[in-house]
DNA sequence: TTTATATTTATACAGATGTATAACAACATG
DNA sequence: CATGTTGTTATACATCTGTATAAATATAAA
């Protein structure tokens, strides 16, 4: 009556460990740190808890490969789309807040791994870089888009109040994000939207109009 | 050879409870979630695990209390001191703003604790309801600020548009706490404050004067 | 078809983890 | 000073955790 030994098929490197990396995010993002076990984790990615150690060199590899994608992909989702040639910039900022503030980018799973990982980053070093580098990452990348928004509006900011005001529009949409990802049901359909362009353009002293759905 | 049992005295319920709560704080915002075990919380708290046990029904009931301790702790130390007879409520908001964004409010331990239970919220209801709880309640105090603040100014807004003032003030204050906390190297002293001020003042259209270091 | 390779599974293992229970001793009460 | 209560320690226990290693088998190559 001993069971046999399980069928499998082998795959690319890179599938595995995308699997993998997905597995954890799952895990963590749905139960949160402790429910990232190595069994966990295999049994979510359909494979077996040897094939970790196969592709990473221990589980906090794994984990820091996982904060890495799940940053990525969250900047990704955020600054989606190439920058359209003529495109004024006052607009491409409406593009990256109306996105910044709605799913996936925001959304309980999304907020939840981030926090879970952010949890990580005072004991370990390489995490912290992580998260830093990420933070000025979306950081620069605004402040390259309100300079040139200011520029259109007729207003050349010194580089102290440029860096000011990328430090305030970072964090009105990292609050206004976490807030609508940790409570969905607590805002009403595009509310946050509307309240995000409306906060950045009294912030920078614009009018952001709402890009739409499919801008 | 063998150790002789370990000496001890007596306390009260409430000293030992709040004891193994302060060490459950201690550790998960020093270490992470992970290190938040019944031996290392007992050891931290300088007694025996057998005590968790007898003070709380479980380590799930001992993260709940101290989740709730943590969210308090913040928010008090936040709504620092009385409501000044007379003080203009420009002037309190300023405070508010300036407690959220110095330390202790904002420090690298009250952000991480912060994130690791939030990543508990999601397999939680209990937990969750702490977040929803908190969350309302700052934006609801926020809130009872903002409104006499626009009457001191001349203004008196809708109810729509004052629920969104309160969201996006509560939205850059909590950025800037969380971005601070995170990242206490990365701004210089005073300047998240000025940015607070500047930005919750945009937002609302007024002008907020830093309250100094003891208002 | 045969053989070699290394991906994948299976198992072992030491240590950690949360919980339950028994033993002890500090302190109050008489 | 004697005694009972219970706060506290100590220990046991089943389960889980990450890691290491051996065995098997899918797949490519010859």
């Amino acid at each position: 009556m001993d069971s046999p030994r399980r069928s499998f098929t082998r795959e690319s490197a890179e599938h595995r460990r995308e699997a993998l990396i997905r597995a954890t995010l799952t895990l963590i993002g749905r139960k949160g740190v402790q429910a990232a076990t190595v069994r966990g984790i295999a049994d979510e990615a359909g494979v077996t808890l040897g094939l970790i150690r196969h592709y990473f060199d221990g589980k906090d590899e794994l984990i820091y490969a996982a904060y890495q994608a799940h940053m990525s992909q969250l900047t990704d989702a955020t600054m989606e789309g190439p920058r359209r040639a003529g495109e004024p910039a006052a607009h491409q900022l409406a593009r990256i807040v109306r996105a910044s503030l709605t799913p996936p980018v925001s959304s309980p799973q999304a907020v939840g791994l981030w926090a879970g990982f952010l949890n990580m980053v005072q004991r370990d070093p390489r995490m912290a870089e992580v998260h830093s580098r990420t933070y000025y990452d979306f950081r620069d990348r605004l402040q390259a888009l309100i300079a040139p928004a200011l520029e259109e509006a007729g207003e050349t900011p010194t580089p102290e109040r440029l860096r000011a005001l990328a430090i305030a529009c970072n964090a009105v949409i990292d609050g206004l994000w976490l807030e609508g990802g940790a409570l969905p049901d607590a805002f009403d359909p595009g509310e946050l939207v509307n309240i995000g362009l409306t906060s950045v353009g009294a912030i920078l002293g614009l009018t952001l109009n709402d890009p739409g759905e499919e801008a």
